[in-house]
DNA sequence: ATATATTAGTTTGAATTCAAACCAATTTAT
DNA sequence: ATAAATTGGTTTGAATTCAAACTAATATAT
């Protein structure tokens, strides 16, 4: 097996080990919905974690940090809105955004997600390092420039 | 901030890097298959993929092995039998398996998304070393553990 | 030997995802 | 100033995904 062709199987089984930590981390936060008898999915509350640190941002914003398409965005805010979890407020600098706010209910949420989800992080830690772990994210950090520019 | 919210939050920053780096990669898979003008999606090459890497498993292997649960794996494969890319056949040895076999055309494809394919992990890790790679993978598959025996 | 639990794959229903196309608003180029 | 390009969000269509339930086959427990 050639450099070339280890690299290549290296940054496979990475994308895969990815993929399954994406998966699992998933399945842990249904786990905590479940408990905790919400109606609400994973990826509801992917967005509502995202504003509970700061709200008032537009869609592309929330687009580009859960790494969903425009449409997919539209789609889960138009559900957000629907059970009054957040609410759509114009744009006074740009009528082209939407700004994205949290309601009060949408607030509460908090309460019941925060501690769970910093537990599950924990769970993933355990055992890793700090500075482990900044080397990890600079690396897939660096391979998503590689990716990008040559896109 | 604490330790604890500290390890959070990279662990964290590191499922969004992760999830990006997943979405540029299909984006990239995407381009591959435009420019071939074939009719064929990301998941089922991603499927095509392993079977070119070793056919004739059962389909919970390949669910294993790309992350997904079994019925979307079920659907994808039908998706790939209909177009005569693979076929199912019985396992003599355990009636409640199917064995995935690739037919000659699903091995014609290998021609030509394999180059490109180890074109695109050579972009991905251009200016990284195999060893932090290494690290990483190792860092993943800890948190996998972690997370796996507290489901 | 029989009952119970587990496993592989299928079916069903609904949510999610993306690509493509579109429109209005804004920015950039001429 | 005007034209062209870009941007934010929406709509549409189809593919994909998962959870839940199911069945047949196999493994494990009694």
């Amino acid at each position: 097996m050639t450099t070339t062709h280890h690299v290549a199987e290296l940054a496979r089984e990475l994308s895969r080990s990815l993929t399954e930590m994406r998966s699992y981390l998933r399945r842990h936060m249904q786990c905590k919905i479940k408990e905790h008898q919400l109606d609400i999915s994973f990826e509801l509350v992917e967005i509502l974690a995202y504003l509970w640190r700061k709200d008032g941002v537009n869609q592309q914003e929330i687009a580009d940090i859960i790494i969903k398409d425009k449409s997919s965005t539209t789609y889960l805010i138009d559900n957000l809105v629907k059970r009054d979890l957040v609410k759509r407020v114009e744009d006074g600098n740009d009528r082209r955004n939407k700004l994205i706010y949290l309601t009060p209910e949408g607030r509460l949420l908090q309460e019941k997600f925060y501690p769970p989800v910093i537990a599950l992080f924990e769970t993933a830690t355990q055992g890793i390092q700090v500075a482990a772990m900044e080397k990890a994210i600079l690396l897939i950090n660096k391979m998503n420039d590689n990716l990008k520019q040559s896109l």
